[in-house]
DNA sequence: CACACAGCCTGCTGGC
DNA sequence: TGCCAGCAGGCTGTGT
């Protein structure tokens, strides 16, 4: 199981467009709290005032995804770790760790929310009418833009990097910075850029932070190739495990092989109680570390 | 506001 | 063979 950053995230949101967008939820049932535990009224209320709503859009900034209702609110969702969203017949048999079931007015397929880790959940949310930028959810208005968004600025990016007294790859991972980076992709765009990922911020150069996101935009773009041509629309619109970019990593998992670059062995170093992948060669560790 | 970290969770792996 | 620690890492809440 790969752990879904921005292109899982937004292959799903493609697949949800296809087999969620324009039906009217009929019936919904919750397995458990944990699902819906941000979902302050509780599983009841979360499947009774879903039930007649018609799916406007499928969106997605970062991480989150949000099916736009024709109320005005939104059915947000967060896959974690290990969410997915699978459009299948109903009577197909129910898998494990089936956590949310919805059914539509028409006969076509169901839509289940499956997530073995339960970090993932599902929420009703109003979204927030502001002028000034594109509306989101009220639980998303904290998450920034995220690469490849139109409005994504990386001037106003690399001016709060250099405001920052911290670590770039901490900076990455911060998702009101700089959304839908998680660990793999992070360590896949340092490699790229050639930085290390204690190099402080604010020590960056422009040049340096247009090399870090020219890195994400291109790891970005071949995980998203790697989903779309691998899911099959009319079963499963929308999986969480083919199509996820997981052979072309250059430098995350690959503990001890070559780089593809210089040929030094790649090293695993625990960082943030997780770990990093780094090219020893080609990513040096910088005077002053800021870890 | 900026920064850092504990805690939430389940299945798999490897050491003993 | 069985047990258990360690690991995977998204986000929120809380502390400084």
């Amino acid at each position: 199981m790969v752990v879904p950053e921005l292109p899982e995230v937004e292959t799903v949101r493609r697949g949800l467009d296809v087999a969620a967008v324009g039906r009217t939820i009929g019936s919904v049932e919750v397995f458990g709290p944990r699902t819906v535990r941000r979902h302050a009224a509780g599983p009841a209320d979360f499947a009774a005032r879903l039930r007649g709503r018609r799916i406007e859009a499928a969106v997605r900034r970062g991480k989150y995804l949000w099916l736009r209702l024709d109320d005005g609110a939104a059915l947000l969702a967060h896959l974690g770790m290990s969410g997915q969203f699978l459009a299948v017949p109903a009577g197909t048999p129910d898998p494990p760790h089936l956590r949310a079931r919805f059914r539509f007015t028409d006969t076509g397929p169901e839509l289940r929310f499956v997530d073995q880790r339960t970090f993932g959940g599902l929420a009703l949310d109003e979204v927030a009418a502001n002028e000034s930028s594109t509306a989101v959810p009220v639980t998303v208005a904290h998450i920034a833009l995220d690469p490849l968004d139109p409005a994504f600025d990386r001037g106003a990016v690399y001016e709060r990097l250099r405001r920052r007294r911290t670590g770039i790859k901490r900076a990455l991972l911060d998702q009101s910075l700089v959304s839908g980076i998680g660990n793999i992709y992070a360590d896949e765009a340092l490699w790229r850029a050639k930085l290390h990922y204690a190099r402080g911020t604010d020590t960056l150069r422009r040049a340096e932070v247009e090399r870090l996101f020219d890195g994400v935009d291109e790891v970005f773009a071949a995980a998203l190739r790697a989903g779309g041509t691998s899911f099959d629309s009319l079963y499963v619109a929308v999986n969480g495990e083919s199509g996820y970019f997981d052979r072309s990593l250059e430098v995350y998992g690959r503990e001890g092989e070559p780089c593809s670059r210089c040929g030094a062995p790649i090293r695993r170093e625990p960082f943030m109680n997780r770990s990093s992948y780094r090219c020893p060669r080609c990513q040096r560790t910088p005077r002053e570390p800021r870890w």
